[in-house]
DNA sequence: AGTGCCATGTAAGGAGTTACATGATTCG
DNA sequence: CGAATCATGTAACTCCTTACATGGCACT
């Protein structure tokens, strides 16, 4: 969703056509996610359908570029994108969350060694962050610092819940009971639960 | 990815079948992310087709659930995904960083706006969470606790990286010139980047 | 008898990736 | 000339979601 709302914002700038669309999102966006031409294609394709952008009629200059312009109601779906908050509500599944919730119940893994090893690995990352904000400073480009902000900070968190983890985890060692997890569905789950 | 992977993983705790492991998964993990039962039958599929899953062969006790167990091979799969780093080197495109970085640059947007918007909704996001945990603290659940607890951590920084946003903004206000994004690629996008 | 849950699927489609085919132009 | 880049696509596939079809089984 967030490449379809991006091309419609890019396109408020004035008719594109695929390569420049790439080219520009990428520009504005520090070539942080890399955006391949194919999807922008069937996005465009998929926007043209639903009435949201048109080819523009280029009887003259037609230098061979297949260039888009909004209509009307793709000018409405940028502005009611900016407008709304990202919807937070249903957050997309964290796959470390999620590894370390399952860690805690299968037998046979030890939940610190997951824990520390992807802590190492996020440490080197957040520095290869800091290494691109030195240079995104020169650059004087505002987006991209912005953008490698929001890297920053959400691997100083996940660093955090980390550690977080780590001291919570020590804390439950001593109790015998290794809280597996008994289901908190009324019936359900109840039923399902495994244990051997 | 981690769906594949998180059932996987489950199945390392003995034979289930695609409902049950639906009911395992969102149990395990708060149902925080539910899971539709659809693709965990898809994903199955792919499993079994992948030789990382064999059906059981129940002759006895037939109870019309289709069992699922791990191969070597599979086993081999959950072991190296536990001991391997989540990677955070092509991160997951950010539709919150994406918007505001396009903000920036597209004409006749707010960008204070668009971030106050944002900065209340995942206030009340954050505030909807601590009331979990404390549901969470009295179930005693340590999964659940450490995943939402990832969750209020992820929340937390995307606030106080919206009000650094809204200092830099500050900051750069008083410049004429209003970060107009100029591509740092060498040739392609000045050629590409239109500025009417 | 009907409602609701358990259980297994299929269909259709959006989003995204990798890979390939095809031309034009530009540059060494 | 050849290689690289620009430019537009298509194909095949994974992942994921919504929705529908189909049965069994339990409870009132």
């Amino acid at each position: 969703m967030s490449i379809r709302n991006g091309l419609l914002a890019l396109l408020e700038d004035g008719a594109m056509y695929g390569y420049q669309l790439r080219a520009e999102f990428e520009a504005r966006t520090g070539a942080t996610w890399p955006l391949n031409i194919g999807q922008v294609y069937t996005t465009l394709g998929r926007l043209e359908r639903d009435g949201l952008v048109v080819p523009v009629e280029s009887g003259d200059d037609d230098d061979g570029h297949r260039r888009y312009a909004l209509t009307p109601a793709g000018r409405a779906e940028v502005t009611g994108w900016f407008h709304t908050p990202v919807a937070r509500g249903a957050p997309p599944r964290d796959e470390l969350a999620i590894k370390l919730a399952l860690a805690l119940t299968v037998p046979g893994v030890d939940v610190n060694d997951v824990v520390r090893t992807q802590r190492t690995s996020t440490v080197r990352t957040l520095q290869d962050y800091t290494r691109l904000k030195v240079r995104a400073d020169e650059s004087g480009d505002l987006a991209w610092l912005l953008v490698l902000d929001s890297l920053v900070f959400q691997a100083e968190a996940e660093i955090r819940w980390l550690d977080h983890c780590e001291s919570r985890l020590a804390r439950f060692a001593d109790r015998p009971s290794p809280a597996r997890t008994v289901a908190r569905q009324p019936a359900a789950a109840e039923q399902t639960s495994v244990r051997r």
